[in-house]
DNA sequence: TGTACATCAGTGAACGCGCGTTCACTGATGTAC
DNA sequence: TGTACATCAGTGAACGCGCGTTCACTGATGTAC
């Protein structure tokens, strides 16, 4: 019954990747123990040879689940080599459609997890995790959307803010006239004025 | 041990006022019906003569959330009479401020449970208590914020975005630089331009 | 390279726990006369 | 207004359930010689 050396990090990795998934989707509360590991075709005992408990998995799942949106923002810039505008403007079309609204689970963690943090022991490596991975965000923002100006941070964590706010929003009206016209209003609302 | 009608009515008012505030510190499954109970001095019991279940309560529950954040907007109405800037500056600033990051249990449903009714049934009864409370803040932010413009409902939608992803941020970020750091960012970037 | 043995990844039954909900019971309230 | 009785708000023990976690066990993997 022994798993080899690579087979038990392939696992550990399968469960990493399924808990970033599944977090964003229901939340850390919302998964749980055998379900996870039911994920990966497994049986709940073996996640303890992997993580001491739940909450030591919290961290690493949501350090993986970051790396998801960087993936956003970098296969906009790939897409638009030297034009910053052209970049920005596919990652906010990316960030604000409906495909990104249904689908959380391979989403945008500053999104899927704000919900979660907001009511988390402030301190706890959980929050830690996630603050990484918010500040990365902006920093990334500040880099694509200008280095111009002096406020440059100040415009990214407000960007940040409205496209989270919308996207959330959004979520959770879900069915609702509302829940489009957030995205349609909030994209219009950030999108690079064309010169 | 029978309660009096008045007594009755009080005793329910007093389970959705309780649920109305832990519901938005803790989320709908961070509150149990005992610990609801024990908040307004009574056992578990006797919440089942006044909601047939847990799922229940939620809508109600929701509906009576959404109340505070009127008042917000209406005490900074009736402190600046004939001013909607004035209005919206005392507004905003209240919104976007540390106490109200660090009381949610007072503060705006929209922000406190957006983050469960993402992932809410879409259509059930909660949701649509909460679709019905964001649809109404939208429209009170509308009235207020402008309707000279054509697209004053695009206009408010794009506020409240910000203003709820600042908020939800800055209570997920707590403890860090950047939590104020939102805060302040979305305040300066909504905030009525003086003339 | 083969062999003997220790290691340990994964299994699945079992634990204590708190949950949502039920229900027999109590006794003050409300009603009928 | 008084009295007899039905109603029903609230109590608290008990239910089944799924949770996080533990642990004896299995047997393939890794290691020592």
């Amino acid at each position: 019954m022994r798993s080899s050396r690579q087979d038990t990090e392939k696992h550990r990795e399968a469960i990493i990747d399924a808990a970033a998934k599944l977090v964003r989707e229901r939340g850390l509360d919302g998964v749980s123990v055998p379900e996870l590991m039911a994920e990966v075709g497994m049986t709940h005992g073996g996640f303890y040879r992997h993580f001491d408990s739940k909450e030591a998995l919290a961290p690493v799942a949501f350090a993986r689940a970051f790396s998801t949106v960087d993936n956003f923002l970098q296969a906009a810039a790939n897409n638009h080599p030297d034009d910053q505008d052209g970049t920005l403007r596919e990652f906010f079309q990316t960030y604000l459609s409906p495909k990104h609204r249904d689908d959380p689970g391979t989403g945008c963690a500053s999104t899927a997890l704000a919900g979660d943090m907001a009511r988390a022991t402030p301190g706890a490596a959980a929050q830690k995790a996630y603050v990484c991975g918010v500040e990365q965000m902006v920093r990334e923002l500040q880099a694509v959307q200008g280095s111009d100006s002096a406020d440059s941070h100040q415009q990214a964590l407000v960007t940040l803010s409205t496209m989270v706010g919308a996207l959330l929003l959004s979520r959770a009206t879900r069915g609702n006239a509302i829940s489009d016209d957030l995205l349609s209003a909030a994209l219009q609302a950030i999108l690079p004025k064309p010169d």
